[in-house]
Order: C-alpha cells, then structure tokens, then sequence
DNA sequence: TCGATATTTCGACAACTATCGAACTGATGA
DNA sequence: TCATCAGTTCGATAGTTGTCGAAATATCGA
C-alpha cells in the first residue's frame, strides 16, 4: 500500500531533529508497530554500549533468520545503526532519528490543543 | 501473532498518565502505523471541534466502509473518543492516552542516555 | 409511512509480513 | 587448510490487514 517502504534510502538521510515527512513516520512507526522489534529496539536503547547479536537473541527467543529480517527493517527505518566488524555485529539507537519522532508525535497532539 | 489486539477491553482503561504495558504500545503503534489512519488521526488531533465523518473522508479519498474500520481501529487501540448522535459521529483524540504513549516512547530512548 | 442519508457489517480478495529451516557466506582460530 | 561459529539469504508458509462493493441498519424529514 505504500509504494516506499522497502528501499532504505531514506534512512541514510541525517534527519537529525529536522520535521519527518508523512512517509518517513509511517515507515518509522511501521518498524515500531511489531512486538518483537519493539522489545528488541528497546534492548538496545537501553544499554549502554552497541548491543550484539547474541545478546538480543537470547532477549527474544526467536531464530537468528527472524532476528536478522528484524535488524534489517530497523536499519531500513533508521532506528538503528549496524556495524559490522569481522564476524559481530554491534547495535545502537539513533538518538537523533528517535527524537525526531517524538518531536513529530509531539506536534501532532499538541496542535490546537491552545486551549 | 499478538493475541490481545481486536478486543478493545484495555482501551476502555483510562491510563491517563499510567505506563503503558507492552501489549498496550504495540497495539497503539499497530494503529498508528498506516498511513491512512494515522492522517485521519492526525486530522482528529488538529480540529477544535470534535471531526464529522464526511470531513474525515473528504480528507482521505477512501471508501465509507474502509474509513469506518480504521475508525474502529483507532477505537479500539484507545486513541479516539467516538460519539454516536443519530446519523451522526463525532471524533477526538484521548490526549491522556496520547500522552501516554509519548512518554512511554520518550523513556525508552532516554534509558541509560544519561551520558 | 416512505425515502434519503449516514454509518456499519459482510464477504472477498490481494498484498504484506513474521516466522522458520536449510543452505550459504565470511571470519577466526587451530 | 579446515572446522567452526556469526550472521545472512532463500523459499515457503501461515496469518494479518487494507481495501472495496454490496447489503444491512438506523436516523431523520416530509
């Protein structure tokens, strides 16, 4: 139903705490609107150092080919970022992306709510 | 796969400004992640008075029967109050679940950023 | 009561997606 | 070099969902 979902192209602009376009939230919230990939963002937003792989697997109990499909629309969606360093992976949350659409959630709830 | 998404008992909660359960985010963020519905909730969100049906589908170029079943999503995840008066519906977001909502995310990207 | 109008329900369909196992790729260490 | 381990890709499948047209329901005005 929406044509620009798949290609990441999106998600390598910066984005940093510029206005989301109506497409780019959709795909951001679209990333968020599974559990699995919730709780997996949440695990890595809250540790400190880049999450790997091992430890997020043993967070969700689902299969490494379910948890790379999941990585992958995370990345696409730009919530996260992958580095890839020899046979690891480490991932972090985009602090900037994320703020982004609270930013963007925020305005819409506060619009006209001057009251 | 989430058993818990069609029954709309938890959206009848009033969770004002109570932490949502995990459940009860993914539910709303399943609402929240199509495009359609998330413009007509936009909409709702920037209209002082509660919204018309006709308005609502003036804005979205869909049929009556697809705008009454996102209308029941947006419903049943909790996020609009829906007055039924004769022929008539009125739409209007729940600020406290919004708000809800938006703090719940923002913890999530604030944990451990402490830095 | 009758017809028009607003909204819902139903049934169907096509597109999407979460999930897995199996096979694959690539790095690391022995 | 070779076995092993981390992660990816592929193909298939089952379940979900956005969409519509048509029929149903309900309200209101004449």
């Amino acid at each position: 139903m929406n044509a620009l979902k798949k290609p990441p192209l999106e998600a390598s602009q910066p984005a940093r705490t510029t206005r989301l376009s109506r497409a780019r939230r959709t795909s951001i919230l679209k990333a968020l609107a599974d559990p699995n990939r919730l709780q997996l963002l949440e695990r890595i937003a809250c540790s400190t150092c880049p999450l790997g792989c091992a430890e997020a697997r043993a967070a969700l109990a689902i299969s490494p080919a379910t948890l790379s499909h999941h990585i992958k629309e995370l990345e696409a969606a730009g919530l996260i970022h992958v580095e890839r360093t020899g046979k690891f992976i480490h991932l972090s949350l985009r602090r900037d992306v994320w703020s982004s659409l609270l930013g963007s959630l925020a305005s819409l709830g506060a619009a006209t709510s001057a009251k």
